[in-house]
DNA sequence: CTACTGACCTAAT
DNA sequence: GATTAGGCCAGTA
C-alpha cells in the first residue's frame, strides 16, 4: 500500500451515498492528475466494506468493470441500494455526479 | 531492466 | 449514439 493509494482511498471514502465520481475526478482530487488508471488498480485492491468503491464509474457514467467479472453485478446492486438509478450499466452523471463541498476540498489540501 | 497490461480519458471520426 | 487512435503511467511479470 503506497501513499498514492492511500490518498485515492481517502478521497473515495468522501463520496456520499447517492452520488458517484469518475476515476479521473477522484485522481484529480487526490492530487494525482492524469492518473485515472491508478485509481482503478487501487480500488480493485481495496474492494472491502469501508471503501465505497462502487461509487466510482468512468467518465461516461458507465460501470467500467467487465461483465465477465462477478463484481460488475455487485457494483450495480450496491449503487441501486444507494438510491442511484442505473440503466444499461449507466448512471446519469448530470444528476448524480459528486460535487465536492468546500470543506471536502479543504480536507484534500492536507495531502 | 524491458514488456505488457489495464475497472481511464479526450478528441476526432 | 458507436468506434478508433493516441496519450497516459503505476503495477505486474
Amino acid at each position: 500500500m503506497t501513499k498514492k493509494w492511500q490518498q485515492i482511498i481517502t478521497v473515495v471514502k468522501l463520496i456520499p451515498a447517492g452520488k458517484v465520481a469518475s476515476y479521473g475526478q477522484v485522481a484529480d482530487l487526490a492530487g494525482l492528475p492524469r492518473r485515472a488508471r491508478l485509481v482503478s488498480t487501487a480500488l480493485k485492491a481495496n474492494s472491502n466494506e469501508d471503501v465505497p468503491w462502487h461509487r466510482v464509474v468512468n467518465s461516461q457514467g458507465k460501470i467500467s468493470i467487465p461483465i465477465s467479472e462477478a463484481s460488475h453485478q455487485l457494483q450495480l446492486s450496491l449503487l441501486r441500494s444507494d438510491g442511484v438509478v442505473v440503466n444499461a450499466g449507466r448512471v446519469d452523471l448530470k444528476k448524480y455526479r459528486w460535487q465536492p463541498s468546500l470543506d471536502a476540498l479543504l480536507f484534500e489540501l492536507t495531502f
